[in-house]
DNA sequence: TCTAGTATTCCGAATTATGGACTTTTTTTA
DNA sequence: TAAAAAAAGTCCATAATTCGGAATACTAGA
């Protein structure tokens, strides 16, 4: 799954690699991870992998299980995470909107967030059905433009950013649903007419889903609610309604989202006196 | 605040300087990190500190904010992280009896799971009253021995495991309650006689609390379900019946969590068939 | 008990990180 | 608005750290 990713351009070093063998260690979080198959994964040899989890042990990041000797991330790691009050952010001011669509359709719904180049799934409310999407769990990534949600966030993006997205990401794209660069830019026309990205054509079979973006003050998306359900389900006339829905809980998130963002709004030197070691 | 933490002992590396620079922007991660106030925090060069996080850009753990020049860590970095906090899956199995409980009682409700020599809150569950506990939000962290959801778990670890703890943690925790060593053990007696730790005495003014353990498969402690509410809400009656409701959730949540946890039970190899790159 | 297959440790070779000095950019002050 | 100050980012010779092959210690299965 995990590849070793990306171009290896420039600077890489141990570091590099130590963050290779955290998100590889995030990938089987379940059963926890092998020396041997961690380095072989990794293409590491068997000692740098080994030292690299020692210093990771050592720093908290990763722990080792007792009973086989594998190893996974700590908790602890979660709670460095957890810390960062990033808290206030999106998720918490999303999550009764995500509560609420879900219980009035009845459908798995999904809030992705930008990142990079890639969407990535940050909150989600499962419905009864049971739904299989790109995004997968909760911090799973899709590449922008593949997906209803993650469509819906790039065709809000400013032009420019736009173009630079589709160019890096059509590759990843094609690999991984039949589409190509004119269906894409179609599609985006199409969001940006109607406000919402609709799955007509099913990517993933039996499946359909629908996506809003969440915009912030300058009317560029930051995130996306969409939902994932049956395409039985997704009828004209629900899917109008459903729209509608997403639309305002959308709205209702830009809202309370933006009147006060003070990292982006005010100028660094008003924070800055605060932050005395 | 955090400091470099630790004895040095051993393999210091530029890996641990990185982790260091996660730590710190992750403690201030409200307003973003400059380079400079990182680099004097940690006492690193400013070149090494450049370095380390461009590094980390490259593999997507910070980002860089554009209107600052300041640094924070970046949405997939905590989609890493939440990933370490699905391992053993008892968020996941535990949320339904949080809410139900929830529900019941009209209270919050905590699972905290354990952590080395602390408890971490992995999930919780606001009532209507606003509760202040020990272990502050989700991710946070407590002294075993300190709250009651701490206590019931280290009243079920095994014998000599306690003890260790104990030791080590008798600072920390006479550092942050008026709780002496002797103290601690009756409650801990306590609570392996009645199955349940509740607080009589209060230790944040006006709040009390009811934990019960939850137990794996040997009758050792993983994780803990408890409650939080003021403490003229905790009478006699109905504090009985909690620990009641707490005890047979707690149970419902060993069952699903023993009954297959392979990563414990299962001859390793049995697992590895699945586990091939 | 023996035998893989792994985990862990050692250690000399060499790749990598380091920080002083320098340049560029941003912010503050006059 | 310009000049000064502060911070960000870059370069490079030096020094220290990482590297991986090989040896050793475990562990599970036969």
């Amino acid at each position: 799954m995990a590849q070793i990713s990306e171009s290896d351009a420039g600077g890489s070093s141990s570091l590099s690699k130590a963050v290779h063998i955290l998100k590889d260690l995030a990938a089987h979080s379940v059963e926890g991870v092998r020396l041997i198959d961690l380095a072989r994964r990794l293409n590491l040899s068997q000692p740098s992998a080994h030292r690299l989890l020692k210093t990771l042990i050592a720093e908290g990041m990763v722990e080792q299980m007792s009973d086989s000797k594998s190893y996974r991330l700590s908790l602890e790691f979660f709670s460095i995470a957890s810390q960062a009050s990033r808290r206030e952010g999106i998720l918490e001011i999303a999550r009764p909107s995500l509560l609420r669509l879900s219980a009035t359709f009845n459908d798995t719904v999904f809030l992705l967030v930008r990142s990079n180049f890639d969407a990535i799934c940050l909150d989600r409310v499962e419905g009864p059905f049971p739904i299989r999407s790109f995004t997968g769990d909760i911090g799973g990534k899709v590449p922008l433009g593949i997906g209803q949600g993650s469509i819906a966030i790039l065709s809000y993006l400013p032009e420019e950013e736009r173009e630079a997205i589709i160019k890096f990401n059509m590759p990843r794209i094609m690999d991984r649903a039949a589409i190509d660069e004119v269906d894409l830019r179609i599609k985006i026309e199409e969001v940006r007419r109607i406000g919402a990205a609709q799955m007509n054509f099913e990517m993933i079979e039996g499946m359909a889903g629908l996506g809003v973006p969440v915009l912030d003050r300058n009317g560029i998306a930051v995130a996306s609610l969409s939902i994932g359900t049956l395409a039985s389900r997704l009828t004209e006339m629900r899917s109008s309604t459903i729209t509608d829905l997403l639309k305002s809980e959308a709205r209702a998130i830009s809202n309370k989202l933006n009147p006060f963002d003070p990292t982006l709004r005010y100028p660094a030197s008003a924070l800055r006196a605060q932050s005395k070691s």
